[in-house]
Formats: C-alpha cells, structure tokens, sequence
DNA sequence: ATAACAGTTGAACGAACATTCAATTGAAGG
DNA sequence: CCTTCAATTGAATGTTCGTTCAACTGTTAT
C-alpha cells in the first residue's frame, strides 16, 4: 500500500486512525456550511447585534444607535447575516425590523457566550 | 434628551428599546472574546481538524494527510486554535498528539453540526 | 556526530472582508 | 407631486487572513 495516497508533504503514521476518521467525515457541504455559519458569527458587531437581536427584535435605525455605527454599516452587516440565516427582517411602513431567524441560533450563541464567561473567570 | 448621543447617521426611533438592551449589554471584552471564538471556527480547514480531533486526538502528519494538505498548513491553522485554547497537544517523542482543549467546544460544535445539518434537509 | 523525520516559524502573496461614501429604493405625509 | 426619512446597494479602500515556501528546532536512531 503506497505511503502518501494525498497531496501532502509527509506520510501517514497511524493508517487505522486516519481511515476510521475518514469514513465517518461528514460531506464538504457539510463542513463548509458549518464554517461559513461561523464565519459569520465571528465579528464583534454582529456578535453584539446578535446578543441585542436575541433579547428582542430591532429596527437599524435603534441597532446603528446602540452600536455607534453608520445604518449602512449596520445594513451591510444584517444583509449577510439574513443571507446565512442567521437573522430574517419584517417591514413595517418605513421602518424594517430585525429579529433571529431560528431559535437555534440563540441557543448557540448563549452557550457560547457562557463558556466564554466561565473560561474569562479561570484565567484571573 | 438627544435626539443622538452617539456617532451615528440617525436618531433613535425606540428609545426604550435601546435603552434598556444597552443596559444588559456585555462587557465589551466578552462579545470579542466570543467574536474571536467563532472566528476560528468559521473557516473549513479549522472545522475539519475540530470533527476530527472531537472523535480522537492526533497527530499533525494524520490530519495533514486527512485533509490532503501540508504538515505547515496544518500546524499553522492548530497554533491558533491553541492560542484560541479550543486544542491543546502532547508532544511523544517525534510526534506532537493534539485534542480538543474543552468538552464545551464539541458540545457547541455538534449542536452547530446538528443545527446546519437540519437547516440543509429543510431547503430540499 | 549525523542523518532522518515530525513539527514549528516567519515572510510573502493573493483572496476575502468590514467600513465608508455616494447614490438609490421604498413608504409615508404634506 | 414632492419632500422626508428608513433602509439598501455598489464601488472603493485598508486591513485581515489562509496557504505556500524555505529555513529552522527538536527528537530518535544509526
């Protein structure tokens, strides 16, 4: 059996680790839609517009506000995060409402922050 | 009162709103600690060597070889994620043994996987 | 010692990205 | 109709980031 079946520079060392992990990969869609999800969470700005969205739902006038930040700064950024689901939006007359698409996402996001807030503490 | 204390191209349309999600808002130190967090899960070759080392530790050849890249690449992408503290590694002789740092980040990366996973079977 | 191999590190390059600016859309009121 | 204001959009800019390449460290075995 040939060393190097990949385009890598080294050899296998532990081949029945390397094949059991390999069958059970989940397929690249997968993978990648976990990261770009990530992705997406992986900004102060949206993280705090995700905290804000998560306690109830806004309008970009009141989060561009709340952030210090431009409306189009701010619209930019919930047009990516409605793109990857993350959050959806309501119109009412002029005014468009933001609010988290999935209850999922919240729950993540909480559990995320928690262990942050616990591992923040261990290190003082 | 302001119409507008902040930098910012618009006045607030809810006061109250923003008001009191200002006042639960986190420290700013958190929401980045969470940002940086999700920053370096949100790329696919991160999120590999996570499912990967979430089923059992490893060494850098075998990830490298699992995912048909160099051995630098992959130390790169593993030395951030231990500054992140989601990895930590054993060195045994030649070999360095890397594993997830904490049970929390499986946790938060299954029930992302789960999340994603249901999100696709939905869309079809 | 020295050869061989696992792993790390730093510089460099191209791609991706957050914010800004200016222009535009869409809805409400005079 | 025309103004006003919330929101969106596209181009531009400066920064950040992943991978490559080459040099280097550290450990084992001859």
């Amino acid at each position: 059996m040939p060393k190097n079946e990949y385009q890598c520079d080294c050899g296998v060392i532990h081949h029945h680790v390397v094949e059991e992990i390999q069958q059970h990969m989940p397929a690249e869609s997968v993978l990648t839609g976990i990261a770009e999800f990530y992705k997406i969470m992986g900004d102060p700005t949206r993280c705090k517009l995700i905290f804000a969205l998560q306690q109830q739902e806004m309008c970009v006038c009141d989060l561009a506000n709340l952030l210090s930040m431009t409306k189009s700064a701010v619209s930019h950024q919930l047009s990516k995060m409605r793109e990857s689901r993350i959050v959806k939006c309501r119109r009412s007359g002029k005014t468009v409402f933001y609010s988290l698409d999935d209850d999922h996402v919240a729950h993540i996001f909480i559990t995320t922050m928690t262990h942050i807030q616990h591992r923040e503490e261990e290190t003082m």
